[in-house]
DNA sequence: GCAGGGTGTGAAAGTTCTGTGAACAGCGCG
DNA sequence: CGCGCTGTTCACAGAACTTTCACACCCTGC
């Protein structure tokens, strides 16, 4: 059955959404981050980000990439020079653990090899000191820019699945005019997976994108939610199943009514598990939907 | 020469399946083209290129955007020395229209005014001449990479092989709209199967495409999950052959449709086919082909 | 034609994954 | 400070999937 739910689709709305970073702002804020200590260049840096609109932080020294991951950011310029020996290690904990970040390395007299060895640890850029801050915005621009290609089009219109109403803009889902009532978390759970509707998503990539950073193995709070979420689903709107579980895989959503009499169809008794003259050869398996 | 031989069903889709996911696909091969005409750095690059496995192609003068989308590339290293006053233009067009496209700019003496233009214009990144060639492939990797991030498999169009239709972003295969409710394993190896297809791929290849690591001597799961395949593929496409056994070497995904009249050679009476659901327990046992 | 190893098949045994209920921790509020 | 709400973590049972096994059958080489 592929999804004959033509029902889909955001009216209205306009400006892209970043995912990351829930904000709703319409304007481009970006969200950036400056590891240095150098007080000249980063008084000229400071200028341009202002100047720029953006929403930074100086941190003069190293960060745990927890700490980084709470800042929901976009970019983060890092001298390594003043992380001592564990700038390698820190610099590839954050790469793995915020893939959505984009990671530049701006310091002095690097060889060649160690430009290499960032670049493949996961930094995306590496600019050499002395350098031009105006060049250093264009290339965080350049890195955040790539970074939100590709990424699905989010637009702020109402999206409409089944009978339910998802309204980006009041972080809120309706039923009939009714709100579901759903938290914050599970209300970005339910936009992420209504966004890529018909869609397998991974558990590690939902977890990505509403989480914010990569999903520690054995994590089981996508699935705790998606439980939250089909649980108040059902209360509402019973007769329509939304969220489908892809065993080994993730979650799709494709809502599709229930049919009430589905289970009547054929020969109404229990075709018991012991028919006798079905050859039995593989039973239609219902797989998880 | 880029175009490799992955000529088939395929349709839609950016390029080369990414391995963003941890599936299937081991080996990434980026597909890239580089315009420039300066041969000392064109040979060193095209070693470095080789050594990496990927798929290149040389230009030493522009291009149309048409024709670079049409060799469905990664990344894009161009030097605008040679493009001559229409370089901007050149830039802009490319990256507007290629939004996939990684582009790197890498030449000779530019002012920061033309980096930071060039950046601003929708280059990924501006390398200076002279540069080191392995540094060069960290940034086109560092590139791709970021890319490639945040996005779903929404870009791997659908693989249309006899009556199957292999659709990676459900991790599921369809007949006639249909699922066949493969498990993750079981379409991950069709998948493989089908993306080589026509190919004779050895147990030990399949194993590691597929279980991403080596196989033990005496492992029979891909047979197993051949069978599987086969079974499933049977029930609901009967008419059509899909894998077919290479005895002492492998399998190979090749559909062909079974000719009414084949199976009046030997003394293989058929049972009535008619319904297609019949239970069909044994089929005319299929002769290793 | 025969022996030996490779392959198809069905089913049991073994693993891993998901649904679920509930305990636990952090936070803002009255 | 207790309370209610939210989000996270845990443990367990059942379900779904993989792997392993034994045996029949087929292919290839001698």
């Amino acid at each position: 059955m592929v999804c004959g739910s033509d029902e889909r689709g955001r009216v209205g709305g306009t400006g892209p959404r970043l995912a990351a970073t829930p904000m709703s702002a319409q304007v481009v804020t970006l969200r950036v981050a400056v590891i240095d200590d150098d007080s000249g260049f980063l008084r000229v840096l400071a200028k341009r980000l202002d100047g720029a609109g953006y929403q930074y932080r100086i941190l003069s020294g190293p960060v745990p990439a927890e700490e980084l991951a709470a800042m929901k950011l976009n970019a983060l310029l890092v001298d390594p020079s003043l992380l001592g020996p564990l700038a390698w290690e820190f610099l590839e904990r954050v790469c793995g653990m915020l893939p959505g970040l984009g990671v530049i390395v701006c310091t002095q007299g690097a060889t060649v090899a160690q430009r290499v060895r960032g670049l493949r640890l996961g930094a995306d850029d590496w600019i050499s000191k002395p350098c031009h801050p105006e060049e250093v915005m264009a290339r965080i621009e350049a890195i955040v820019r790539r970074h939100r290609r590709g990424q699905t089009r989010e637009d702020l219109g109402p999206l409409v699945a089944g009978e339910l109403e998802i309204m980006p803009d009041r972080f809120q889902a309706y039923v009939g005019g009714e709100s579901l009532e759903f938290t914050r978390r599970e209300f970005e759970l339910l936009d992420v997976l209504a966004q890529h509707a018909g869609k397998v998503l991974e558990r590690d990539e939902i977890y990505r994108r509403v989480w914010g950073y990569s999903m520690i193995h054995g994590d089981r709070s996508v699935d705790v939610f998606v439980r939250k979420l089909r649980s108040k689903l059902q209360r509402r709107s019973p007769g329509w199943d939304y969220i489908h579980t892809h065993f080994g895989i993730g979650y799709r959503f494709d809502p599709q009514p229930l049919e009430p009499g589905a289970d009547l169809l054929p020969g109404s008794e229990r075709v018991a598990e012991g028919a006798p003259d079905a050859p039995e050869v593989e039973a239609p398996k219902p797989a998880i939907s």
